[in-house]
RNA sequence: GGGCGGUUAGCUCAGUUGGUCAGAGCACCUGCUUUACACGCAGGGGGUCACAGGUUCGAGUCCUGUACCGCCCA
């Protein structure tokens, strides 16, 4: 007993988080359980984490994504599957040369300044503080990767992978260097892929301008972007365009730089949009750059990379490109030669890093050729390979494919993988290999010089679930744990990380990298807004999980959530979910609290028979839900089967079966229910344990001290075998007893509630429980302290539930209960809930009435169903009947 | 312009083979210092499941259309 005692003290009254996570933490890392044993007999379950960039913290995206996949790792080790989580980290090319790029202003310096080699090592620098920060906060949040393996895109073997990644496709045609329109940001000074534009509508203006045709008279011409006139080669307008038939042939002069240029036909231009008549410039606009293509035009480009304009704009030469816009507008105003202005909407495209206006710029640059790597991507997934969770992400994922673009992959940048070509200066072949190259391989001139661009940073991350696996070695980790199971990720990066994955796992390994996509939501503010550095509304996980716990964190994450659908996170989300780990945390105090000295006797599993009815139940239920919960998670749906466990934990395991349970301990009754208390408590925190590790290893470890060492013979609930569902325990006849008495007991309270009884106050009540009655009398007890009711007595048949004085009667599915008002009653309160209560009634068994005579239903409905209907139908007759005498018996006591 | 998602209690959202489906949390109201828990207990009010059609014996759930909100692609 004093051992009791010291428990009682040894646990404090609320989870207090902090202390509990830091050391389950260290404890599961110094035990080395997130190292998976390669077990060639059994199939492993592999999840190959997005690496988070370099650029900073963590956000709750991060926080969501570690939480889902921890939660499936978790589950899978527990299931006992050999179980790798390889966590790793991106380089994020422009992503963090940004930031330390802002950095390195406010030192008064640039890039430039401090050259390439002193730069790229300011971002080391900076990346290897960074991998730290992010490390320690994963490691916050409880995930269970395998950090023996982690991986940094810019490590040696993933940096091999890309150059080795890049040859081959080199070598096989599919990567070429040409010049093509880019996209191109002169804030960071370098091309990026079509994804990284973000396309925001903008309210500009179309000017209508006039050029002077060389054989006299003019051509009038709209434009959204008037200095690019000065980039223009040519005046095109539809060939079936009437207006313009006479022009064809003809020459314009080029306003400003007075350039003489053709008028030609092309049916990429609209007869509808301003004149029908349109200035090319194939130099910056994608389309007038086919256009040009297709009529053998020149191209001219007009602007410095850091979109000032170069000396091809003549007179306007050094001004940036906005300045330009005006000096040129005036000119043309000032000349005549601007014909109207009209407001107009015109897409503009932004760079998705720094939200600067993008240049379509010709330029040369490195590409993938796509469409030969779309189609085994596509195959993968329609063929079922690949299954996309949720399913609806398919038709995005295909639709993207079916249209996809070249790639452009070089990067005007620092920092990345520098592109493994070289350029002979002798004779200007260049050299593509995978280590560095010596001499040109085609004349073998020592004059060489390596490109001096980097690769796109998603040219490294589509390689990822291969090259972190040790690819192109033939090592084991790559033969046992490639395929990959999941890739869990959020829905945004579908086209840029994970559609890419697919080509290049295809592409280099002639096998799929992953046999599902999982994706995620984004987290939102609880105003539903996008949480952004910008609008100040970014909750810091660690924060969040300093004040409610990691636990509440991960819970409120992911439950009552769908896959691919938004998150909004609440504080009032949060307080709920510490809510639960509390309540948790106070059921096992409970139950520890409850177990008798150790030395005294041990509580041994709880035996099937003579069990009572309660235990039967509360088994019966924990089975269920193990099903239903296991069940659920192989489909993916961790939110409901969340929901599922904690609906049992709080609302039948603690509301009921503890309760019951407190009265047999008070009286000492035999059996006790120590053993089932003690046995759906564990299984419950195996159960649970994938979603909240750290309270649950916490209370486990807690409950094993003081258990035969038998009972639990794992080392930590996380090494603990997975609670399977036991259908031996289903017990149907238990759970509809149970239902009874919880109905009973709450009609009471419910009774006490509506007629204001002083809750110190005792009320009697008389119960019939027909059939039932052997189960329920029991009970008696139980209904006396649940419901406070004394004394409980029990009635042989439904005439004696006939109150002969005043009397309130509650009519229950299967049980009739009788309370004798005396003082408490209120006769007219009384009679109005009872014609509430049959008008109810009769309402739902006219529904009934009408479908069971409905002929289509008889002949067409399936006869379990007719017969469950009709079921109701009478149990719903049977009780209409006894409220109308109840009410009818109500009356005559009124008129005594 | 094309595609996708959402519209369910005051708020935020679950509801995946059409037949206890009308739910949860929060908020609200009424009681409660009940020896696990006030981060709690007991009870209660509150919804024509966006709208209009259709399929079906039966639709929040399937189909068509409309409206509004949001996202993606072009």
């Amino acid at each position: 007993m004093t051992e009791t005692r010291n428990i009682q003290e040894d646990i404090p009254r609320a989870y207090e988080p902090g202390e509990v996570e830091r050391k389950w933490y260290a404890f599961w890392l110094e035990r080395g359980y997130f190292t998976p044993k390669i077990d060639p007999q059994k199939k492993p379950f592999v999840i190959i984490m997005p690496p988070p960039n370099v650029t900073g913290e963590l956000h709750l995206g991060h926080a969501l994504t570690a939480t889902l996949e921890d939660i499936m790792v978790r589950w899978h080790r527990m299931k006992g599957d050999p179980t790798l989580w390889l966590p790793g980290v991106d380089h994020a090319g422009i992503a963090a040369q940004v930031v330390v790029e802002q950095l390195l202003a406010k030192e008064k310096l640039d890039r430039h300044q401090l050259g390439r080699e002193k730069f790229t090592e300011r971002i080391w620098q900076w990346a290897n503080r960074c991998r730290q920060a992010i490390t320690r906060q994963h490691q916050r949040l409880g995930v269970s990767c395998d950090w023996t393996r982690e991986r940094f895109t810019l490590d040696e073997g993933p940096s091999r992978a890309v150059r080795t990644a890049f040859v081959r496709l080199y070598d096989k045609g599919l990567i070429y260097r040409g010049e093509r329109i880019i996209n191109w940001c002169p804030r960071c000074s370098t091309a990026i892929s079509d994804l990284e534009v973000d396309h925001k509508e903008v309210q500009g203006h179309l000017y209508y301008v006039r050029y002077p045709l060389v054989e006299g008279d003019f051509i009038t011409v709209a434009t959204t972007r008037p200095e690019t006139i000065l980039g223009d080669t040519a005046v095109a307008v539809n060939p079936g365009d009437e207006r313009f038939k006479a022009v064809l042939g003809k020459t314009a002069v080029l306003p400003a730089v007075k350039r003489i240029i053709p008028i030609v036909a092309d049916e990429a231009v609209d007869p509808a949009f301003g004149t029908g008549a349109v200035k090319i410039t194939p130099g910056h606009d994608p389309v007038d750059f086919e256009v040009g293509q297709r009529q053998g035009l020149p191209l001219v480009n007009i602007l410095n990379p850091d979109a000032t304009m170069n000396e091809n704009a003549g007179p306007y030469a050094g001004l940036d490109r906005f300045a330009c816009r005006r000096a040129i507008l005036a000119d043309l105003e000032k000349d005549g030669l601007l014909v109207k202005t009209e407001p107009h909407v015109y897409s503009v495209g932004h760079c998705q890093r720094c939200q600067t206006v993008i240049e379509p710029i010709a330029s040369q640059q490195w590409f993938v050729k796509m469409p030969p790597l779309a189609g085994p991507a596509i195959e993968a997934v329609t063929s079922g390979r690949i299954k996309i969770v949720p399913e609806r992400f398919t038709k995005v994922y295909l639709n993207w494919l079916e249209n996809i673009r070249d790639w452009c992959i070089s990067r005007q940048l620092w920092w990345g993988h520098r592109i493994p070509v070289w350029y002979c200066r002798d004779c200007h072949e260049p050299t593509v290999t995978v280590t560095e190259a010596g001499s040109c391989r085609h004349c073998g001139s020592a004059h060489i010089e390596q490109d001096p661009d980097v690769l796109d940073t998603w040219f490294s991350s589509a390689l990822w679930p291969h090259s972190t696996l040790g690819w192109p070695d033939d090592t084991a980790d790559f033969r046992y744990f490639y395929p990959t199971s999941v890739m869990e990720t959020g829905y945004d990066i579908l086209f840029f990380w994970v559609a890419r994955m697919i080509m290049m796992g295809l592409e280099d390994t002639g096998d799929i990298p992953f046999h599902t996509v999982y994706l995620h939501g984004l987290i939102r503010d609880e105003k539903g807004e996008k949480m952004s550095k910008v609008r100040g509304n970014v909750l810091n996980p660690i924060d969040t999980l300093e004040k409610y716990g990691t636990d509440a964190l991960r819970f409120a994450l992911t439950t009552g959530t769908s896959p691919g659908n938004d998150i909004r996170l609440s504080p009032s989300r949060l307080e709920a979910s510490r809510n639960f780990a509390n309540k948790l945390w106070n059921a096992a105090r409970f139950v520890i609290s409850s177990l008798p000295a150790k030395e005294e006797s041990a509580p041994a599993r709880p035996s099937a028979e003579a069990l009572p009815v309660e235990d039967r139940w509360i088994l019966s239920r924990l089975n269920q839900t193990i099903s239903a919960a296991t069940k659920l998670m192989d489909d993916f749906q961790f939110g409901e089967a969340q929901r599922q466990i904690h609906d049992f934990l709080w609302g039948e395991f603690c509301d009921w079966y503890i309760e019951l349970a407190k009265i047999r301990l008070r009286a000492g009754e035999a059996p006790s229910p120590i053993p089932t208390l003690v046995h759906v408590l564990e299984t419950s925190l195996r159960l649970l344990h994938p979603y909240m590790p750290f309270i649950t290893e916490e209370l486990w470890q807690n409950l094993k001290r003081r258990l035969p060492p038998e009972l639990s013979p794992a080392g930590s609930i996380m090494v603990s075998p997975y609670p399977d569902a036991d259908l031996e325990v289903i017990d149907p006849q238990a759970e509809e007893v149970m239902q009874s008495l919880i109905e009973i007991i709450r009609s009471i309270r419910n009774v006490r509630a509506q007629y204001k009884v002083d809750s110190a106050r005792w009320i009697e009540a008389q119960i019939y429980a027909a059939r039932l009655a052997p189960a329920i009398v029991p009970y008696s007890q139980a209904i006396e302290s649940l419901a406070r009711a004394r004394p409980v007595t029990f009635l042989d048949s439904a005439e004696q539930a006939r109150p002969g004085e005043n009397a309130v009667k509650l009519v229950l599915k299967d049980s009739e209960v009788l309370i004798p008002m005396e003082s408490m009653l209120d006769l007219a309160a009384e009679r109005k809930r009872l014609r509430q209560e049959i008008e109810q009634a009769q309402a739902e068994a006219d529904r009934l009435k009408a479908r069971l005579d409905d002929q289509a239903f008889l002949t067409r409905a399936p006869a379990a169903v007719i017969e469950k209907e009709r079921q109701k139908f009478y149990t719903l007759t049977d009780r209409l009947q006894r409220l109308r005498q109840q009410i009818q018996d109500l009356k005559e006591g009124d008129n005594e």
